[in-house]
DNA sequence: AGCGATTATATCGTGCACGATATAATCGAG
DNA sequence: CTCGATTATATCGTGCACGATATAATCGCT
């Protein structure tokens, strides 16, 4: 990133930056999750489980701005790697609701460290993280085609 | 995004925030480049050329933060719908320079209206883009892995 | 109660993304 | 000047991402 040369217009400005920023981010978690055999996909939809189980297909699908077909392969491997469990519901046959097992509970704990040296790494302060989230879910609430 | 319950981290709350963002921002980018046959990489590749023609494929991958592995077949698909020309380079052979056609350079300006739409769409102010992409640039900067 | 519309998840095909690896061109130390 | 090291691009395999579509359960209108 450091030596690029943005385009003129900054509507391509902010996208590319988003676009190649994820990439970046992307790759420096990759690096601590390789060793535990997880992606940054999984390794986030986990953290929706370790802040609230029993989550349905579609409740992750909206946090994570994804879809079910992206979704439910990516839970499937999850399932087979025994970190989790996909249930139909019993109230609503549709949903299938997702609970972590005590393997993927345990994982939390190592998620943790891995976790904490990213912040530091942005070079951001707290202020400046917030201020970046913030304009980042305006973005998504905008371009959100609903509403 | 909306209705989003960030998780307690805030390492992971900034990369879950640039993660879904850019879903929604490569689905509202999506539904207007679908018409002309493009995605959104492919389309901030052609942004690049209209730039500075005449990049490296390694250009262009520390540009977008890819590899020469994800660039390749991509360049090959816009050469093959006729948008450009891959050539090596004649000075050092294990180059590949990358030329626009003229029906690339055509698209320029349809694209620049397609665009135009996305800052308004953001619903942010100049300076707040303005200070949404330098934390995004700081932030690439200080976890890319050189240096 | 009955049936068309909606909703939740899943399947399929294409393109993106990357790690590991291959290949060929250039560089550089002796 | 020669051969091992480095560099630029490409190939391969796996997983993510989405549009289009399928399927089955629930809803709602009459």
């Amino acid at each position: 990133m450091s030596d690029v040369k943005l385009p003129e217009q900054t509507a391509d400005m902010y996208c590319h930056a988003i676009y190649s920023t994820w990439h970046i981010v992307n790759r420096a978690y990759k690096s601590q999750l390789a060793p535990l055999g997880l992606t940054y996909p999984q390794y986030i939809t986990l953290t929706l489980l370790w802040d609230k189980d029993g989550r349905t297909v579609g409740e992750i699908a909206v946090s994570l701005a994804m879809e079910s077909n992206t979704l439910t392969p990516l839970l499937k491997r999850l399932e087979a790697d025994g970190y989790l469990l996909r249930k139909r519901s019993a109230e609503d046959e549709r949903q299938v609701r997702i609970s972590l097992t005590p393997k993927g509970k345990s994982l939390r704990s190592k998620a943790r460290e891995i976790t904490a040296c990213m912040i530091e790494a942005t070079g951001l302060t707290e202020d400046q993280l917030n201020s970046l989230v913030g304009s980042l879910k305006t973005i998504g609430q905008n371009l959100s085609p609903d509403r």
